[in-house]
RNA sequence: GCUGGAGUGGCGGAACUGGCAUACGCGCCGGUCUCAAAAACCGGUAACCGUAAGGUUGUGUGGGUUCGAUUCCCACCUCCAGCACCA
C-alpha cells in the first residue's frame, strides 16, 4: 500500500529483514559470559502456507525472544520443520509428485513466509526431520532402545485406521476415530514395534510435580492419561475347579458386599466355563452379539447394560460364599483383569445391572446410624462410612478398613495389593512411506537383527511408486527390501514399516543445540549448556502426545548416559524434564469458529501483511487478548493496531523534523516514561502482551496530549520494538541511533521517579466512594482523617450520624463507617 | 460422572497480594481541519432517574465473611476443553 497517509511499512520491513539476515543478528553461540535462554516454539508441519495459528504461536515466542535478547541474555531461538508425515504422501498420490519434492517446496514457501513476519530465528540451526542427517539419528536412538529392551516387536490387537491404511498409537485415537481423518478405528491383530513407555510411567507421573510452570490442565491431562489406580487384585476360585479368576478393585472395602462376578464377553474363561452347561447357547449368542458392536457404540454411556448368566459360580475368598458368574458388555477386557466383582449397593453401574436382572444386594458400608434395607435403596452409596456385614472389620471407618482388608488378604494369599495403569506401550510402526525406516533386518537364520550403527542411515529409497492402493509402499521396493543379514551375510529382508512421526519430534529440541553434530544425535556439551528449554510455546492439542513422548525421551536418553543437563535453579526441572515453562496458546477464531477452508472463514496472513505490514499483524494478534485464551479475529479491530503504529510513526516524525527543543524532561514526563517501562516489563514477564501494548498506547497518548519530546519517543520505540520490530528499528535509526535496536538494551525504570508527589486518597463512607482528595505521600493518619471529615461532600453523608470507625490505607483510601 | 478452565459495557478485553469496576482498543455519537472527502487531531460513550448538580443499580444466580468483594468461602446455573461403563 503506497499511500502517503501511512508509514512505508513494505519498504521498511524488507529493508530490516535483509539487514538482520546479513548481520546474522540472531545467531546463537555457546558463551559463558551471559546467561542462556532457550526459547522454543513447536515446529510446524510444512503443509504449505502458514496460517493464523502459526502467526500467533510464533509471534508470542518472538516477542519473548527479542525481549530476552534486549535484556542481555544469550538467546537460542531456533526453527525447523516436522517434515515427515502422511499429507505429503497423499499429496504425492494426488498430484503425481514425490513426497520429498512436495515437502521441500512447502518448506521453502513456509520459510519465506516466516521470514516475512520478521521472526528472530537463528536460521543456521534449521533442521528438517526428513533429512537423512536427521532421521539417521532417529534410527540410532531406536537401535539404542532396541539394545536396552525399550523397543520390542510383538503381535497384539492394534488400532487400525482403514482410511489411512496404517496403525495408530492409543494417543492418536480420538473419540474412537483416527486423529487425522476421524474414520472409525478398527482393531486388528498385527505384529508391530512398540516402545516401552510403561517402564517410565511412575517417573512420568511423579515428575509432573516438578512442572510448576506448566498450565495445570496440561499436567492434569497427562496424569489422567497415565492413569494410576491403586487397589487389590482378588483371587476368586471357580466353583468345582482349581481355576482362579483374578479381579481388580479400588474398593476392597466393599468385598463383603460382592454378590456376583462379571467377566468381559471376550474373557477366555467364559467359553471354558460354559462347556456342557445349559446356559452355553445363550452365552455364545450374547458373545457373538457384543463382538459385532463397534467399540464406540459399546462404550457410549447411555446404552443399556446387557448381560447373561454363565451358569457357573465363584467362591468369594473372604467368606467362602458362592456367587453367580455373569458376562456383560459393561466390563471391558482391556482394563484391569477383564473381570469385576459386583457390589450393587456401592457401585451405581452394578446397582442398575443387579436391579435389571434381580440379583441379590447387601449393604456393607453404612453412611449414618440409620440402616436402610438393601431392598429399599434407590441408588448405590459410593461415599464413605462405617463397615457393616464385613466380618472382623465391622465398625471400622471404610477408609481404614480398605487398608486393613488389603493387608489381611495379601497375608492370607487371597489377594495382592496392586497398582494399575492406563498408559500402554507406544505403538510406533506405520505402514507408510514418508517416515524414518525402522533399522531392522529379518533373517531366516538369525531372526530379527538390528542394522549396524556404521550402516546408518537406512535411507528411504527415492524410486517408489505411489498408487494409493494400500499396503506399505516400501514393501514393493524390492531393491530396498532385499538385503543381506548383518550377522550371517545371507539373504535377508528389511523391515518395511516406518516410524510414527511423533518419534521425530520427541527429541528435535535436543538436536537444535548442535544441529550439525555428526557423531551422535546431539553434542552432550551443547545440550548441557542450552537445556532445558526455558520457555516452550505451542498448541494445547499436543498436551498429551508430543509433550508426554518428549518427556519420555528425555528421561531414557538421560538413563542411557547420552544426555546430561540440569536446571539452573533446580526447582522446575531437577534434571531430565525438558521444558521448564510451558505456554499453550489459544486458537484464532473467526465468527466464533475455528478457521477452516470448508467453513470459508480463513483469514490469510499474506493478505494482511500486504495491506498493513507484518508489524501490524504481530501487534494486533497480541493485542486482541491474552495468549492463552482463544481470540476472535476482527477485520475491523486490526485497523486500530495499524492506526497506532502510524501514530507512533508521526510522533517520531514530529520529534525529528521540528527539531523540538531538547528540554530536560519534566517531572510528569519522567514519571509517565518510567511507569510505562515498569508496566511493560512486568507484563512481558507474565506474557500479558495485550496489557503491555495498552501501556505503550497510554504513553503515546500522553505524548500527544503533553507535546512530544525525544525522550518519550525513544522510550515508546524501545518498549514497542519486540512487538513491531521492523518499524521500531527504522524509527530508532531516525532518532539518531545505530547498531540495531535489539542490541540497545532494555530500558530500566527508577523506582524513585515513580514515587508520586501527591497521592490521591479515595474517601468512602460506609464503603461507597463519596469523594477524593490529594495529600502529600506519608501524611499522618490523623491529618488525613481531619481532611476527610472537612471535605464538603463527605460532610453531607455523615451529617448527624455518629462516626463508628475509620479504616485507613495509607496514601490510598479512607473509609468512614457511620 | 471425574479433571481443568471461563462467565465483566454494543464488541475484544483490563483491574498484579480484597480498596476509584469497565484501563487500552473496536464500534458509535459530536467537534476541528477541508470546496468536499479520506487521513489526522480533540471530546463523549455501562444502565436507569434528572436540564443540571447529583443520585440509584450494576462484574452468570442465590447466600456468606468483611468497614469494603469482579477478587475470599458455600451452594447453584450456563458454556468450553480433556478423560471416561477405569471396576
Amino acid at each position: 500500500m503506497a499511500d502517503e497517509n501511512f508509514y512505508p511499512f513494505t519498504l521498511i520491513e524488507s529493508k530490516w529483514q535483509k539487514a538482520w539476515a546479513d548481520s546474522a543478528a540472531f545467531k546463537a553461540q555457546h558463551s559463558k559470559d551471559k546467561p542462556k535462554y532457550y526459547l522454543l516454539e513447536m515446529f510446524p508441519y510444512p503443509s504449505g502456507k502458514i496460517h493464523m495459528g502459526h502467526v500467533r504461536n510464533y509471534t508470542i515466542g518472538d516477542v519473548a525472544a527479542r525481549y530476552k535478547l534486549m535484556q542481555g541474555f544469550n538467546v537460542l531461538h531456533p526453527m525447523g520443520f516436522d517434515a515427515f508425515g502422511q499429507p505429503a504422501e497423499n499429496a504425492a498420490i494426488k498430484n503425481k509428485t514425490h513426497p520429498a519434492a512436495w515437502t521441500h517446496k512447502c518448506i521453502d514457501w513456509m520459510k519465506t513466509e516466516l521470514k516475512r513476519m520478521g521472526f528472530s530465528y537463528d536460521w543456521d540451526r534449521e533442521v528438517s526431520t526428513c533429512a537423512a542427517d536427521y532421521y539417521k539419528w532417529n534410527q540410532w536412538i531406536f537401535l539404542k532402545m532396541f539394545e536396552k529392551g525399550l523397543a520390542y516387536k510383538k503381535a497384539s490387537p492394534v488400532n487400525w485406521c482403514p482410511s489411512c491404511e496404517t496403525t495408530l498409537a492409543n494417543e492418536e485415537v480420538v473419540n474412537g476415530g483416527c486423529w487425522r481423518c476421524h474414520t472409525a478405528v478398527e482393531q486388528k491383530e498385527l505384529e508391530q514395534w512398540f516402545l516401552k513407555i510403561t517402564d517410565y510411567r511412575e517417573r512420568l507421573l511423579e515428575d509432573l510435580n516438578k512442572l510448576m510452570q506448566w498450565p495445570q490442565r496440561v499436567v492434569a491431562m497427562q496424569a489422567n492419561w497415565i492413569g494410576r489406580s491403586q487397589g487389590v487384585e482378588i483371587y476368586f476360585r471357580l466353583k468345582g475347579s482349581e481355576k482362579i479368576i483374578p479381579v481388580f478393585t479400588t474398593r476392597v472395602d466393599t468385598i463383603f458386599g460382592a454378590t456376583y462376578i462379571v467377566l468381559a464377553p471376550e474373557h477366555p474363561l467364559v467359553k471354558e466355563m460354559i462347556k456342557g452347561t445349559s446356559q452355553g447357547k445363550a452365552v455364545l449368542k450374547f458373545i457373538d452379539k457384543v463382538a459385532k458392536e463397534s467399540k464406540v457404540v459399546r462404550s457410549s454411556a447411555d446404552v443399556k447394560k446387557e448381560g447373561v448368566f454363565t451358569g457357573a459360580y465363584a467362591i468369594n475368598p473372604v467368606n467362602n460364599e458362592e456367587i453367580p458368574i455373569w458376562t456383560a458388555d459393561y466390563v471391558l477386557m482391556e482394563y484391569g483383569t477383564g473381570a469385576i466383582m459386583a457390589v450393587p449397593t456401592h457401585d451405581q453401574r452394578d446397582f442398575l445391572f443387579a436391579k435389571e436382572h434381580k440379583l441379590p444386594m447387601r449393604i456393607v458400608i453404612q453412611k449414618s446410624l440409620s440402616f436402610p434395607d438393601a431392598t429399599q435403596i434407590s441408588e448405590a452409596y459410593e461415599g464413605d462410612g462405617i463397615q457393616v456385614n464385613s466380618g472382623q472389620f465391622d465398625g471400622l471407618p471404610n477408609q481404614e478398613a480398605k487398608i486393613k482388608i488389603a493387608e489381611w488378604m495379601e497375608k492370607s494369599g487371597i489377594g495382592k495389593i496392586e497398582t494399575h495403569w492406563r498408559l500402554r506401550d507406544w505403538l510406533i510402526s506405520r505402514q507408510r512411506y514418508w517416515g524414518t525406516p525402522i533399522p531392522i533386518i529379518y533373517c531366516k537364520k538369525c531372526g530379527t537383527v538390528p542394522v549396524a550403527y556404521e550402516d546408518l542411515p537406512v535411507e528411504l529409497p527415492q524410486d517408489v511408486v505411489f498408487t494409493g492402493e494400500g499396503g506399505s509402499p516400501l514393501g514393493k521396493a524390492d531393491k530396498f527390501v532385499n538385503t543381506n543379514c548383518p550377522k550371517c551375510k545371507g539373504p535377508a529382508r528389511r523391515e518395511t514399516d516406518t516410524m510414527a512421526t511423533f518419534f521425530d519430534s520427541s527429541w528435535y529440541f535436543l538436536r537444535f543445540c548442535s544441529p550439525k553434530f555428526d557423531k551422535a544425535p546431539f553434542d552432550k556439551e551443547e545440550t548441557k549448556y542450552w537445556m532445558p528449554v526455558d520457555q516452550y510455546i505451542g498448541g494445547i492439542e499436543h498436551a498429551i502426545l508430543h509433550l508426554l513422548y518428549s518427556r519420555f525421551f528425555t528421561k531414557f536418553l538421560t538413563d542411557f548416559g547420552i544426555l546430561n543437563f540440569s536446571a539452573e535453579d533446580g526447582s522446575a526441572s531437577g534434571g531430565n524434564e525438558p521444558f521448564v515453562k510451558l505456554l499453550t496458546q489459544g486458537m484464532v477464531l473467526k465468527d466464533g469458529e475455528v478457521m477452516s477452508k470448508s467453513k470459508g472463514n480463513v483469514v490469510d496472513p499474506d493478505g494482511i501483511i500486504k495491506k498493513y505490514g507484518a508489524d501490524t499483524l504481530r501487534l494486533y494478534i497480541l493485542f486482541a487478548g491474552p495468549p492463552q485464551t482463544e481470540m476472535e479475529w476482527s477485520d475491523k479491530a486490526i485497523e486500530g493496531s495499524f492506526r497506532f503504529l502510524n501514530r507512533v510513526w508521526r510522533l517520531v516524525e514530529k520529534v525529528t523534523s521540528h527539531q523540538s527543543p531538547v528540554t530536560s524532561p519534566g517531572e510528569e514526563e519522567k514519571r509517565q516514561i518510567h511507569s510505562a517501562i515498569k508496566r511493560v516489563t512486568d507484563d512481558i514477564e507474565r506474557f500479558n502482551f495485550n496489557t503491555a501494548i495498552s501501556a505503550i498506547m497510554e504513553l503515546v497518548n500522553y505524548a500527544y496530549q503533553a507535546g512530544p519530546t525525544k525522550n518519550v519517543a525513544e522510550a515508546a520505540v524501545l518498549l514497542l520494538s519486540p512487538f513491531a520490530p521492523h518499524a521500531c528499528e527504522e524509527m530508532w535509526e531516525l532518532l539518531g541511533h545505530s547498531g540495531g535496536i535489539s542490541r540497545s538494551g532494555w530500558p530500566k525504570y527508577d523506582p524513585q521517579v515513580l514515587r508520586q508527589k501527591e497521592a490521591l486518597v479515595i474517601i468512602q463512607v460506609n464503603g461507597r466512594v463519596r469523594s477524593k482528595i490529594n495529600v502529600a505521600p506519608g501524611t499522618s493518619e490523623a491529618k488525613v482523617k481531619e481532611m476527610a471529615l472537612a471535605d464538603g461532600s463527605v460532610k453531607k453523608w455523615i451529617e448527624g450520624k455518629p462516626v463508628k470507625n475509620f479504616i485507613i490505607v495509607p496514601d490510598k483510601l479512607i473509609n468512614i463507617v457511620v
